[in-house]
Order: structure tokens, then C-alpha cells, then sequence
DNA sequence: CATGAATGAGCCTTCATTCAT
DNA sequence: GATGAATGAAGGCTCATTCAT
């Protein structure tokens, strides 16, 4: 059985993530391929090749997956429920390859702030990935508002940056706080969130 | 000039948020204080100590100011204003210590991701910060509604949350994004956020 | 011309016999074989496995050797007056490898006094050889009383016991005293040894 | 209470038997002094100085204490019992200076051979214990003798070698092989070498 | 293609030694 | 006298990288 090149990346972002750069050798990498360390270098020029090319591999998948979290056309109510609840989204991430390449949230923040340390470059297609991410998210709520689901005096910008910050900054705290119940308080701020930008005709709950 | 000790917590913060563990070499940061590494030694026991000591030290400052940052009895509509000015409150950090001890906000939450990666004892002290900080919050909100400076039906833990959550992400997601003006979208937000909290009574604006 | 496991091995038991653990330094030995630390560590996963690695090394060597030095069938007399002459049995130990590996006895008790001080675990090693070794003996007694050669009174233990404490506390003082002639000391003790012990139907010398 | 240079001899003594030069450093050996790193460089030139002035220091007890073992004018036969059990005899070692300074045999032979690895110098000085013990015990065979007490046609310089040696030897051997019973086994061959050595005209037992 | 031996630079750590106080 | 800060050299170890086979 050969070992493609896409095996490797998607061992190597495994390694990354749950170890970290420094922490990751092309040895132990290669150890669970079942390969020699030279092999590796048949694909990628270096380790620093190897590291740029698998967050790469990555963000692609990650790109992928957060534009298709956006479906146009169905109530957002529901949408947007999922998305303030905060544990569930969290473990999304580790399925979110269908790879069992991630841990948890935190592994793959800490390694995209990794990646930005180390090459800076790399920091354009995060961008990115945040721009188009919230660009939808601007396009969800401008059709709500079309669709009158929603008020039509909030600025739809503000609230795909609300929405998105909030649920980066839930999910970070909520990774650092064991104790904490992600889904609760998710709940909670989702309900003042949507009395807030329901539209009057709507019939409250 | 002796060297303190504190000096050289300082200085080896400013290295491992800026550099990371395992690029932070004791020789450079022994180098950059004008002693030998063996100097090091003196104080601390080894590598590891001196990372647990210094995240130690900033995570003190870190709860003290923001402690500090809560003021009771003052209106809260001009503290929260602040609270939502997403640029002006990542530059706080650089200065939090009076020391220049930090680069900018993704510094400090990668040093604390990674410190969690290598010493997940230190989660709890983290994790108690953040309790302590929204708890102060949630103070901050019930004693507006008190007075009646905004509504009382709204859950004051949720308001918390939901505000530390998004000035958490928010200053992520600003990080992330050079073009992205944290100021602006953050007056947005929080003139949303005002409105739906402000008490009926209040003269809108 | 490739280095072999087994040249690391020699040169490392001709380094940690004559120089002790701690000051046989792997630059040294790696230095000696005209090969880089690192080469070492592709062989061995420390200092200690190749310490342990080639004293297990040497004892098997010298589990041999003394196995071969014991020759059931043949005239008790002769074979025993070579183990009383004390400085050519310690003479033996240096070629005992036929590798130059080991400087003189005292070298070898000294590795292996070491060793157990860090490895307390290979004391059973030690030990097995001893056992075996006087268990060889003592055979060698059973049969010389079985052939009348000897008289038939005496305890072949406690006799294989004193042969052996003998020499070994022989050479270990030799080894200490330059001044000492082992030869012809151990040639008088082995005189009144083999008087006390001769069937009284020998002819006496 | 003032550490006196007696003191931090001894306690150098202790360190370098058990856990031997290298690994002993001055800190924790003023440490356990309650004195720092630079008091014993009032006492002593450097690690080498105290070091072999502390050899010196426990090889003139082990001289004396050899010396008051050797007791003229009482029956040999009961003396001579005591050197062949063996595990007595090494028994007396930890208790040998009274001041709980030494470990087990095991550790003195170890100490006295890594003295001479760094300093050969001090042979001589090891050398002529041997020398002054075997030449006690010699006298003690010339003195029995001359009583009568044993046979007179023995050589008192092979009797003593011979006994000294295998005193050693067998406490080496002991000392390594855990489950051997060094009293039973030198009683058996004390049997036997009394039966050889003792005048015709004792009783047999 | 792939292996595995070998390199070399860099890191953490230890510690005898020095010296100003 | 004694302390404690500081040095500097050395050692074990790791690992990306190279290269002959």
C-alpha cells in the first residue's frame, strides 16, 4: 500500500496540531506512516514545506466546511441557533475533516496563531477564510431581511461580525473553562440576540 | 546593574509570547539580559520553571488589571462604549504591564494556549480569571440595573458572557485580519448591543 | 569503512572500564571511532542503554571464557595451579577478548562495582555468572573425588568457594600492590591447598 | 555551631562512597552541611583536595581499625573464625568509623578503586594497608607458632596472603550475589583450613 | 523510489570555580 | 570568614538535513 502524498499531510496537520511545530518530528511523522524519515522528503522540500503545505490542506477543508455551515434560502432562526450553540460547534471541529486529523478547537487556533509566527505570509488566506466566512454570514442576514424574517434597519455587516466574534470568542473561553456549559449560555445569549432582530410582525414565542 | 529576578521573568515573557517555547532559547534571553545562561539557573530550575513562573507573573497582572478595568458606580453606558473599541482594547495590552513586555493580543492568547498545551495544571488559574472577570461583569450589569440605567429583564450572566465573548473574539478575528477595522465594527455592534439593553425610560439618542 | 554496532561496543567497554561512566564522555568515544555523537545515538537510545548494552556485552563475553576455562577430564592438579597463579590469571582478562577492550582486572571489577551502582537491575546477571561459575567448579572437585584424585571428605561447595573468593581477592589485591609478586604467592598457597586436599594415596612431591 | 574541616571530610566521605566522585557536587555536599559552596573553599583548594584528603582521612581509620583487629596473645582459633564469616565482616564497615559515614563494603572497594583512577598517587598509600595488614596477620601466625598452637612447618607470609585474599574475595562475591550465605560458606571453609593448619597435638574437635 | 547511516548545529542542564560584597 | 551571584566549559540529547547505496 503506497503512502500518497495526501496521507502525509493529513498525518502531518494530526501532529501538528496536537503537538505542535517544535514538538512534531519528521521521525515520529514518519513512524506512524509507516515510512522512513528520507521518504518524506521525496514530497516536501523541508519541514517547514511540510508545515506551510499541510495548514494549507487545512484551511482549504476548514474554507470549505464554513461555506457550507451557510445555506441560503431556509429559516435562519434555526440556522443561527445552531450556531450560538457553543459545545456542539466546538465538536464539529474534530469531525470536520471526516479524518480524524484534529483534537479540539483549541488545538487548531493554537496552531493557526502557529503558522502566522512562523510565517507571516500565511496570514492573507486566514484572512480570507474570515472575510468570505463573514461575507455569508452578511448575505444570510440580508436575506432574512428580504424575506422581512428579520428588522431592516440592523446594519447586516455588524451583525456578521457579532455573530462571528461572539461565537470565536465563546468557543475560545469555553475551551479554556471546563466548568463552563457552552450550550447554556449560548442559549441564552441566542435568545436575547433574537428578540433583539426578529421582525416586529414576527409572532414572539 | 544586578540582574533581578523579575527582570528576568520579563523578559523571558516577551520572548516565549513573541517567540514561542521552543524557539525562546535560554541563550537568547539570557543574551538579551547581558548574562550567561547558567545565570538563569540561579533563579530558576529549569526551562520549564522559568515558563510556568512568568506565565504566572503575567497571568497576575493580566487579573489584576482587569479587575481594575470594572468600575462600579459610574454610568455604564461610557465603560462598555470602551469595552467594544476592539483596537483601542488589544493596544492595552501591549501597555498592560507598563514594561513592554508584550507585542499585541494574539501574542498573549497564543503564550496561554500553549502554556495549557505543555502544562494543563494551569488551566485553573486561567480558568479562574476568566470566572473572575465575567463574574465582575455580571456586578457591573446588575448594579446598572439597580439603578436602572437598563432593563431588568435581561439575565445578567448572559450579558456578561455574551459581551467578554465577543470582545474575546472580536479581538481574534481583528488580529487575524490586518484590513479589518475593529474600532468601527465594534461602534456598530455595541450601538446595537446599547439599544436593546438601555432601559425604555432612557432618552434614546 | 562502515562502524558497526559492534565497534561502538568494544570501544565503549575499553572507555568505561578505564575511564569510569561519567568521565567517558560519547563525544570521546564517538571521537575514537571516528564518527559524531549523533552517529552513536542511531545505535543507542543513551548514554545508559549503551552503557548497559556493552557491559551485558563484556559479561557474556566473560560467561564464556570462563566456561572454557573449566575442562572436566583432565588431571585436577595441572588445571588448578593455573588458576593460583595470580598474575597470569589477571593477565588473561586483558586479552580476554582478543579485542584490547579491557586495560587490566581491576578495570573490569571497577566496571562492574559501576554498573550495579547505577543499574542495580544487572546485579542478577553478576551474579548468574558467578553461580554458574562455581558451579563449574564444584563440579570439577565431584569429579576429581569421583576419580580418587582427590580426597573424598571434603565439601566441593565450600572448596569451589574458596578457590574462587581466593583468586578474586588475590588479583583484586595484586591489582592494588605493584610491589607484590602474585605468582609466587599464589604458587605457596597453592602448594598447601593441594596438600590439604590430595587423595592420601598420591604420591607425595 | 561551627562546621569544623573533620566534619565536611566525613560528610565528603559519605557522599563519595555512595554515590561516587562525579555525581557528588559540592552543593548538595555543603548543602547537607548547611553551609554553602563557598565555605568548603575555605577548607580545601578545590573538588580534587577534598576529595583525596577525605580518602586519606578514612583510609588512616580503616588502617587503624585493621590494626586493632589484629590482637596478639589471645587463641588464634577464635580470631581467626571471626575474618571467615563473612558477612560479619562486612557488617563491620558500615560501622567501621562510628560516624554512619559508610555504605556497604561494596561502596569502599568502589571508592578506593576510583581514587586511584584519578589519582594513581595514592596507590602507595593503599598499598602499604595491605602491607601493614598482612604483615600483622603474618606475626599472628609466627606468634601462634611459636605457642604451638599451629603447625610449624607452614609458611606464616602464604597463611596470611592466603587468608587476607580470600577474606576480600569472598566479601566481592558477596557482595554481588545477594542470595549467598557468606557466613555458612566461610564457616565451611574455615573448618577446613583450621583442620589443615593446627598443630598435630590439638584436640580434634 | 526509498532506506538508513551520518552529520552538525543547537538546546537544556550541571557544576567547579571565581569574586565582589 | 562566608555568601551568593555569575561564569564558562562540557556533556547528553534531538533532529532537520544530506547522501551513498
Amino acid at each position: 500500500m503506497k503512502v500518497t502524498k495526501e496521507q502525509i499531510l493529513q498525518k502531518a496537520i494530526s501532529f501538528f496540531s496536537s503537538h505542535d511545530y517544535d514538538r512534531s518530528s519528521l521521525n515520529e511523522i514518519a513512524g506512524a506512516l509507516n515510512i522512513t524519515k528520507g521518504g518524506i522528503y521525496h514530497y516536501f522540500e523541508s519541514k517547514d514545506d511540510l508545515f506551510k503545505e499541510s495548514v494549507s490542506y487545512l484551511l482549504d477543508i476548514v474554507d470549505q466546511q464554513a461555506s457550507d455551515s451557510i445555506e441560503l434560502g431556509i429559516p435562519l432562526k434555526k440556522l443561527l441557533k445552531s450556531f450560538f450553540l457553543l459545545d456542539d460547534v466546538a465538536g464539529l471541529y474534530s469531525q470536520m475533516t471526516g479524518l480524524d486529523i484534529l483534537g479540539d478547537y483549541s488545538d487548531i487556533v493554537y496552531l493557526l496563531f502557529s503558522v502566522l509566527k512562523k510565517f507571516p505570509e500565511m496570514r492573507s488566506k486566514q484572512e480570507r477564510i474570515y472575510a468570505r466566512y463573514m461575507m455569508g454570514m452578511e448575505m444570510l442576514f440580508r436575506d432574512a431581511q428580504k424575506r422581512g424574517e428579520i428588522r431592516r434597519d440592523l446594519d447586516p455587516e455588524g451583525l456578521a461580525f457579532e455573530l462571528t466574534a461572539f461565537v470565536e470568542g465563546g468557543m475560545l473561553i469555553s475551551s479554556v473553562s471546563s466548568g463552563l456549559d457552552g450550550n447554556r449560555l449560548g442559549t441564552k445569549v441566542f435568545d436575547n440576540f433574537w428578540k433583539r432582530i426578529q421582525s416586529d410582525s414576527d409572532d414572539p414565542e
